[in-house]
DNA sequence: TTTT
DNA sequence: TTTT
């Protein structure tokens, strides 16, 4: 079992690109998620985590998620690792998005109501998203 | 385990009352959530959920969220048994409330900008700050 | 957004039935989840969620899920009505699984090693069940 | 909003400190958890993340939790830096523990019965019974 | 650098 | 018995 649950604003639009090897859509931005209110009128703080989308929900991702916009994300936790140009190694933990949901309308975007995201999965996955993002209205 | 994360809309303003007992705060409303986009083109649809507030969260519940507000609650699932007045026995399962958020600016509140919503706990806690990352030893 | 994450134990074998309407796959069982462990040694007590699978899940549960098994969980919060034989309208409150997890080892059950359960979904979903329940190797 | 939940095992006995200012305890270890079934039979594999638990659960991890143990863990995401010796920074992701669970019968480790673990909490808290559910006034 |  |  691995879960994750998070309420964030975009730090940039997310960036589409297409795998090598079968031409899937990989999305990825960073969500900025605000730390519980501290008490004593401290400065705000944020955590700033990768997100990572695939399939079906990269594609919605870079179709309807702008910087500033404040989502949920639900996923799993995944760690990743790379190596630097000096060849060392480098963890990296990053959110699989499984579920994606707008967390406020979007009046002001002009994208009229808000309702709830499209379910999406990855796509070294069992299940394959669904597209019911296509009969999104707008 | 036992947790429970639902996202939607009060149906009505809180209601706020005191157990007997110790005169604790408890807090109640009804959440309805969205059910996830109907494909086919069908209205749409949403359940109805009992959400009880403790203590510290009851008070905040009654003093910020309204009828019509969009917030987070995060809690726990629970059972619950009364009579009715033939001594017939109910079942109500509701969701008892540890955590809760705004999940959209409050503007049309006079609220100004949206911000984390305080994080509530049971009746025998209060709030806390969150600094305590700060002092990792390592 | 509507999650659900509960671990217990089946109070009884799942009961496996089928809709008239697709001959859908639905198995339907009680878990009984541990309340937190009161401090003052008070005696245990449990909650009862009734919990709903379909299709894939709904044989799977019903395939390798029995009475006292502990398991996990995870889906979401529906509302369902009906009517007693007085007519009058009741309200139950269900758990919709969409992943199903062994909580424990099951040697005892002579069934070799633990291992994550089959991710799963409902009918009325966008997304299908993954089979890859069909690869477990008992 | 900021929640994860995870299963899997410790890869090491957690390792128990206190911070230089308050004398805070602070347990971490890592957890190995298990991705999904991969379907075309390739080797297991595994994820894994390092966990940070605080105050009485710093202290309740390092009394009952050992390597190759199968645990709950349910937190919150979090950032942190920290500069190794060429000064240069680098970024981990961590989960914060906030409640921590029991996910197989101990039996192997001579503790008779499986039972709920203890419910925990951030460094200002502590533990606190939960009959509260006795004294809704409704 | 990892657990069963 | 329900919210936007």
């Amino acid at each position: 079992m691995n879960k994750v649950i998070l309420m964030g604003r975009l730090t940039r639009d997310p960036e589409l690109r297409y795998t090598t090897v079968n031409n899937t859509p990989v999305a990825s931005f960073t969500l900025a998620v605000d730390r519980r209110f501290a008490r004593q009128g401290e400065e705000k703080q944020a955590d700033f985590f990768p997100i990572v989308a695939w399939d079906k929900s990269a594609e919605f991702c870079s179709k309807y998620f702008t910087k500033g916009l404040k989502v949920v994300v639900i996923g799993r936790l995944q760690t990743r690792t790379w190596d630097d140009n000096e060849g060392k190694k480098h963890y990296v933990t990053e959110v699989v998005a499984e579920e994606l949901h707008f967390a406020e309308s979007k009046k002001s975007q002009g994208m009229g109501e808000m309702r709830p995201a499209a379910e999406i999965a990855g796509p070294a996955d069992g299940f394959y998203p669904v597209d019911d993002d296509d009969e999104l209205p707008f």
